[in-house]
DNA sequence: TGCGATTATGAGAAAGATTCTCAATTTTTT
DNA sequence: AAAAAATTGAGAATCTTTCTCATAATCGCA
């Protein structure tokens, strides 16, 4: 089911590609650098190249496939576009992701965008912070 | 008045940190890459260093004077933190920000947490598009 | 089902952003 | 004004991401 995928988004079905999106969907984190997968591939015995891993990304991020993130620390994070727009919650201390949605939110971002004469594209909200029941995991 | 700020900080006045800080208070656009600052500052005839721009503004960050930003595309922008939270606008046309503020969202966001037992540290909210205004400002 | 044209891949080089190192300079203290 | 402490500048180093180009894989068609 994944070749559809691919081809659906007119691209060609190379086994880097189909490598690529099995990881993103079984990836339990779902939020992955382009150097995570590449890990998780050569685990795998993949030996894919990271430039491969790039480009890829990016043209799956074209395609809509998948969703290109900016979390502090400047490296992209690559989630699976599920189709369902949201919003995301980092935790400093563990690195756990949540996602939310908001309509409450969602609305006025379009009142505000309206407000001022903005058309949106896209947005991007990230709240950062700590889960309280993370609290006891303390790292060294 | 400068110097208080930086007395306050903790940091020693110095002539970089000072001219660093004045270039942030005089922008325009209040939203400053590491390089922009570098090239202003040398256009002013203030040859100061890259690694010195960054190290600063590092330091305004944690003095809690400047803030980061992640925008699309990597490269990190600052602005002189005014005492009140806002969030961003992006026009992907021409880089124009513009900066909002909403009493919702705001009060939507600790909800969430609330909800999902995350304490908030810090937030983004960025909407990337384009200024219905500036439709006309084509460029090649 | 195999060939050829086209497109994708891999490895390493290259580019861009940011941080590090360390000797020289500036600030602050005395 | 001199000494101690912190800061700066230049370039090297690092990290992430993109580019290049020769080799390899894919797809349409005979």
């Amino acid at each position: 089911m994944e070749t559809q995928d691919l081809k659906k988004a007119g691209l060609k079905v190379t086994h880097p590609r189909m490598k690529i999106l099995e990881i993103l969907e079984r990836a339990p984190e779902h939020h992955l650098t382009a150097e995570d997968i590449y890990r998780k591939l050569l685990e795998e015995g993949e030996q894919i190249g990271l430039a491969t891993i790039y480009r890829v990304l990016t043209q799956f991020e074209a395609a809509g496939l998948v969703n290109r993130l900016h979390f502090e620390g400047g490296q992209a994070v690559f989630e699976l576009d599920r189709g369902t727009h949201h919003d995301h919650m980092v935790c400093s201390r563990t690195g756990r992701v949540v996602e939310f949605y908001d309509e409450i939110i969602e609305k006025r971002q379009q009142e505000i965008a309206k407000a001022h004469g903005f058309r949106i594209r896209d947005h991007s909200l990230i709240l950062y912070g700590e889960f309280i029941d993370d609290e006891s995991a303390s790292e060294s």
